[in-house]
DNA sequence: TTTTTTACTTACCGGTGGGTAAGATATCAG
DNA sequence: CTGATATCTTACCCACCGGTAAGTAAAAAA
């Protein structure tokens, strides 16, 4: 708390003017790091089949993973939250997964995505979402663009080689529309 | 402290006349849940085409994932220890990353892998694997081996539809082992 | 038997860190 | 001007937690 205060140079009992206690301020992050990912949800939730919409998700989820607030939302311990708190984030939770998972359905209903168990699915993509702000880092040699456009293809089209087969490549003008 | 040696039922000093200090017992958890890992890279290592080390690579690592010392490996934040444990720890890291990146360079030379950014689809495939010690429970509805068996279907071959197109669909006798 | 080593215990310590009491200064409403 | 409210400070508190001092009991070595 202390560290927090110097840094916005003002003293640990200002802080304490604005906020509460030390939960409340780890939960207002969180909640700006999910505002962020809900948004993206929305923008995705009507682009095409199924599996562009995952691809479309893994792409600005990536991205996200890659500002301070999305950070947060990963990084933040359900362990050490009172079990309010704990029961909000959940929440949060449930309800990204809830949608990713929606779309993966929705894409083995339109035939673009495989049959599979969605949940697992699910886990294995936000898990390798997840994981990139424990290696992400700003400066590094990797930018947010290459990352999010690598996940996105990897995968959905995983890692195996494919025989160019008919007309399979239907994966259209998204080459790479995420510069910023 | 505490804690743990009350779970042992014995007094904290008596924890101190095993362990220096707390890192040093949160160190040997981790070594023992890296000499695991190590373990199954080193089963993995020659089996055939590069595709099929990673498919290996990825079951066992799964199943790792869902055993307790393997979840320290992952449950340990570098950001609380001194510079010599996390030089340590860096080391072991960086040792199974470079593993699973020779293997998938392994199957894009061999041709069973797509063309891809190794460093990424490490990340990826990482990513997803250290993730399951988040959401895993011992009782829950996914068993090991049908997270394990997932995971490496998933990740290999993506989510993806395939048009059943020659001898592509090597993957035998493995219909629907997920109801539940 | 004596000495040494192993395996602990009770009692304690000092730093850290989250949080607060009480007051100062400034702004704003009436 | 008066009183209330917002914004912030200095000084402090105390529970917790990692770690230790000093001593005891039993086993092993001599």
């Amino acid at each position: 708390m202390n560290d927090v205060a110097d840094r916005l140079n003002i003293t640990k009992p200002a802080l304490y003017h604005y906020f509460n206690n030390k939960e409340d301020i780890l939960l207002e992050c969180y909640r700006l790091g999910v505002g962020l990912i809900e948004e993206i949800l929305n923008e995705v939730a009507d682009c095409g089949t199924g599996l562009q919409k995952v691809e479309a998700f893994i792409q600005s989820y990536a991205t996200v993973m890659t500002v301070n607030f999305g950070r947060c939302v990963m990084r933040l311990d359900e362990g050490d939250l009172t079990s309010d708190a704990r029961a909000e984030v959940r929440t949060y939770k449930r309800k990204i997964d809830r949608r990713l998972r929606s779309f993966i359905q929705d894409g083995i209903e339109d035939g673009s995505i495989a049959a599979c168990d969605t949940k697992i699915a699910a886990f294995s993509i936000a898990g390798a979402l997840n994981w990139i702000c424990m290696w992400y880092e700003p400066d590094g040699a990797l930018s947010p663009a290459e990352i999010a456009t690598q996940f996105a293809r990897t995968l959905t089209q995983g890692l195996v080689a494919r025989k160019r087969s008919s007309s399979l490549r239907m994966v259209p003008k998204r080459s790479n529309s995420n510069e910023r």
